[in-house]
RNA sequence: GCCCCAGUAGCCCAAUUGGCAGAGGCAGCGGACUUAAAAUCCGCAAAGUCAGGGUUCGAGUCCCUGCUGGGGCACCA
């Protein structure tokens, strides 16, 4: 499809470049410019300090398949933040890679018995093309893709600074599984109980694995989040503070009595509430925690075994349901309450997680509705502490957690809430049996899996000396190639296992035969430092150039979606945090803004193969061209709301680009002519809607840029249309169709490309720099003054933009409107916002 | 249950951060061009801002309560 403007009218010279006499053609276009763009590499940096530097990166993306809208979308956003970068004059670094290891590439590979990186490459090969028939301002000679040897290289190197350093870490615990993916999953990679990847319910298994140490970062994660406070979108902090869930309170020692040959024992709880410490009757363990079984009487051992194998056998999904009756079993043992030497039952139960705080609780039935659930279910006593004026717990079942008075708390009795959680810390404090203390929710992060198509551990296991590390010097240890379809299908064991002749190697260490650990890295892991690489992306001494780095980073404007709120861009932040602290980066956090875009819809429902609903990219880009697609994408709303594809129009857009492009066949001024004899209103227009553009484009409100880029286009064919003026002879018009080829280039590149083209210019339009626009240009001859009395309009007055606030009064209260609207009675203000406004109050 | 975000013409969205509710687009209607249609061009109409209360000379904008929709966390001690 084409958009054919209307027949021809006279005005002719300055049309020789066009493609095809008179015709938008976006085929033509597409055809032509991209060889001309590499050409000139406009859209590598500079890299030599010239100029300010600005470095705008989109998430880089997963090669499944070919682009779909959703990248269309996302790419389309950063590359008008960093086309906009690049005309105000900074020198940007915008770069294109791919997060290339992962799942489905080893799916594929089982299926077509077939190695991952055929397939992978191959559809990185298909995306690439695509990226540069979208056009995106890419820097393609930094183009990285996580799974190459000369990449992963640098991810191993740094997982042993990381091992190096204490935060990464091997050990046994119960981990979340994907019984159907047959792997290991990060609590991050759960959503509700299920496999985020795939939807089965996960299930727990013991198993010793790799974790880094992201808990250590916990505080600083939290913290920093102030400098990103109105840089990033609130909720995405919002999920991050959730997640990494800073809970205040403090830390209770209780002695566990001894029983029979089961000796005493210390077990420390953590609880918000240190001043219910008076109500707790009971005490409870996570019955899956090997507390549980330390402290299990003889007698009562049998009935906790029954119950441990009930739990496991519930699947996370049943266990986390809020609606559960309340289970357990008596322990044998009895607690005592450290302030009050109280005995407490010592109960284990499945509501109190082994992984949360130390995986034991003092039980305060009145204050606390779960603890008060279970105190009914198995008749436990309940005592309040905390008068509220509610009704007693113990009768109306409803535990109270509100303001109160403490009560029945011996020293603390009299007390509010607020100032008895810090009474009675002290004396927890004093008597050496507490303190506080911040628990988090945040768990390390367990990044082995047990899968192929990953970045290997660098570890060698020996016997003798146990954990070894491969030396620096022979990294990478690469993947084997000769692993094929059967060959890596999952088995619950990584398939590296089953080389031989890759596992079995001398122990770098003492010679002695020893075997490659066979787990592989999250991909999380590979993601997480690669806009480190972008910088210097073919670097081979160390994972990026320590000359370049801090030129560079941090990134100025991130964009990607919000999927990503918590797992990457919550390990890209510990990631970088380390790096710094290994001294090798200034940053500590890496991306100084990031912009969240929408998803793209189609009849209010996200794009799903089940549903039958998705709208192929390369149909659109067919049918309406890369430039109607990008503009619609920017134009349908702000960028961070989704986009409807059933309530937009890219044939609107179409039809604006054609009418935009179509200025440049009526303008007959030659380039360079003097515009300050063009038509007034029209440079007004022209003026005004650069300065508003910078200024929306600096708060990244695209959509409202293209808003006012259509007006200027309005504009600019009424003046030539305009019977009374020079039409496109007016040097007002070339001023205008400049300004709109530079604004448009933001968003339709092609044809901003061939409008600049027909308006006698070299190619790049993408190098013509930010049109500077005249102030004295924005001064308007006469402003309207709106004249209210009671705040509604009564009259409207011409006056000069200048006009005193004691004139704009005198000429308002003249008024035959405002004195009509007074009918007669007095005033009693009149607020004047000269040139305005004025607002007369009558008495 | 706790937390975050958003409700403005039929639809997607603007509104200089407290100062005339409307910039732009889609859809609609009328007209020009056409044998006709498409495309193109010109023009028109359309809401008082989810509801209620408050602050103010003045509220779409600030505050409170509620409703609706979206999202996050959740047996987290």
């Amino acid at each position: 499809m084409s958009v054919h403007p209307e027949t021809e009218t006279g005005a002719q010279a300055g049309t020789a470049n066009t493609p095809e006499e008179g015709v938008y053609s976006f085929a033509a276009m597409e055809a032509k410019w991209p060889q001309v763009w590499e050409d000139l590499k406009v859209f590598t940096p500079l890299d030599d300090g010239s100029r300010e530097r600005r470095y705008v990166l989109d998430m880089f993306p997963y090669p499944s398949g070919d682009l779909h809208m959703g990248h269309a979308e996302a790419f389309a956003m950063g590359d008008v933040v960093a086309r906009y970068l690049r005309q105000k004059g900074y020198d940007v670094l915008h770069p294109i890679g791919w997060d290339s290891f992962g799942l489905p590439a080893e799916n594929a590979a089982i299926k077509r018995n077939a190695h991952p990186s055929e397939w992978t490459y191959t559809n990185i090969d298909t995306q690439a093309a695509s990226f540069k028939r979208y056009a995106i301002s890419a820097d393609w000679s930094r183009r990285l893709h996580t799974s190459d040897p000369e990449y992963y290289r640098w991810t191993q190197w740094l997982f042993k600074r990381f091992y190096e350093r204490g935060l990464a870490y091997r050990k046994d615990s119960p981990v979340n599984w994907c019984p159907k993916d047959l792997t290991v999953l990060a609590n991050e990679q759960v959503v509700n109980g299920a496999c985020e990847r795939c939807g089965t319910p996960v299930t727990k298994k013991s198993l010793n694995q790799w974790y880094f140490k992201i808990t250590e970062y916990a505080d600083r994660l939290l913290d920093d989040m102030s400098e990103l406070q109105g840089h990033w979108p609130e909720r995405v902090l919002a999920m991050q503070r959730n997640w990494i869930g800073r809970s205040e309170g403090a830390h209770v020692r209780f002695v566990i009595e001894a029983a029979g040959r089961r000796p005493e024992k210390e077990v420390t709880v953590f609880t918000t509430r240190p001043d219910t410490l008076y109500g707790a009757t009971f005490f409870v363990v996570a019955a899956d925690a090997h507390l549980a079984l330390d402290l299990v009487t003889p007698e009562q051992h049998d009935e906790l075994m029954a119950y441990r194998e009930k739990v496991k056998a519930l699947s996370e999904i049943e266990r986390q349901s809020t609606e559960r009756e309340k289970t357990g079993v008596f322990t044998g043992r009895y607690a005592i309450n450290p302030l009050n030497g109280e005995k407490l039952p010592v109960w284990a139960a499945d509501y109190v997680l082994a992984d949360y705080g130390t995986g034991a609780i003092m039980a305060v039935p009145a204050h606390d509705q779960r603890d008060l659930d279970f105190a009914k279910a198995f008749g436990l006593p309940v005592r309040a502490v905390l008068e509220t004026g509610a009704e007693d717990p113990a009768e109306s079942g409803v535990a109270t957690s509100g303001e109160g008075t403490l009560k029945n708390s011996g020293e603390l009795d009299g007390l509010s809430k607020a100032e008895a959680i810090p009474a009675a810390i002290e004396i927890l404090e004093k008597l050496g049996t507490g303190e506080k203390f911040v628990n988090f929710r945040l768990r390390d992060w367990l990044l082995s899996r047990q899968r192929f198509w990953g970045t290997p551990i660098p570890i060698i296991h020996c016997a003798e000396c146990g954990e070894v590390p491969v030396p620096d010097d022979q990294l990478p240890v690469t993947l084997p190639q000769d692993l094929r379809g059967e060959a890596l299908a999952p088995k619950g064991t990584s398939p590296l296992a089953a080389a031989a002749e890759w596992v079995n190697v001398e122990c770098p260490n003492c010679g002695r035969a020893a075997q490659r650990d066979t787990d592989t890295m999250d991909t999380f892991v590979d993601s997480s430092w690669y806009f480190l690489r972008f910088v210097s992306p073919h670097y081979t001494d160390g994972p990026f150039d320590p000359a370049k780095i801090n030129e560079w980073m941090p990134v100025g404007q991130y964009v990607g979606g919000v999927e990503h709120a918590i797992l990457h861009l919550l390990y890209a932040r510990f990631f970088t945090k380390v790096v710094h602290d290994m001294g090798l980066l200034d940053a500590d956090e890496p991306f100084s803004a990031l912009l969240n875009q929408g998803q793209v819809l189609n009849g209010g429902k996200a794009m799903s193969k089940s549903l039958g609903n998705g709208v192929d990219l390369g149909e659109q880009l067919d049918k309406f061209g890369v430039d109607a697609v990008r503009l619609t994408m920017v134009f349908a709303s702000p960028p961070e709301d989704d986009v409807d594809w059933a309530d937009v129009s890219p044939a609107g857009s179409a039809k604006f680009l054609a009418r935009a492009w179509r200025l440049g066949q009526d303008v007959s001024s030659a380039p360079g002519v003097d515009f300050s004899g063009g038509d007034r209103a029209l440079r007004t227009v022209t003026h005004r809607t650069i300065a508003e553009a910078a200024v929306l484009l600096d708060n990244n409100k695209f959509n409202v840029v293209v808003a006012k880029l259509m007006e200027l286009v309005n504009a600019t064919r009424k003046t030539i249309d305009s019977a009374s003026g020079a039409g496109g002879a007016d040097p007002a018009v070339r001023e205008a169709a400049e300004a709109v080829a530079v604004i448009l280039s933001l968003f339709a590149p092609y044809t901003a490309e061939d409008l600049w083209n027909q308006l006698g210019h070299p190619a790049s339009v993408a190098n013509a720099g930010w049109p500077v626009h005249d102030d004295s240009l924005l001064v308007q001859e006469t402003v309207t003054a709106v004249v209210q009395v009671q705040g509604k309009v009564r009259d409207r007055l011409e006056v000069a933009p200048d006009i005193a606030e004691d004139a704009l009064r005198e000429l308002a209260l003249a008024s035959d409107n405002v004195q009509r609207a007074l009918d007669g009675r007095g005033i009693r203000t009149v607020i004047v916002r000269a040139p305005k406004l004025v607002n007369i109050v009558p008495a």
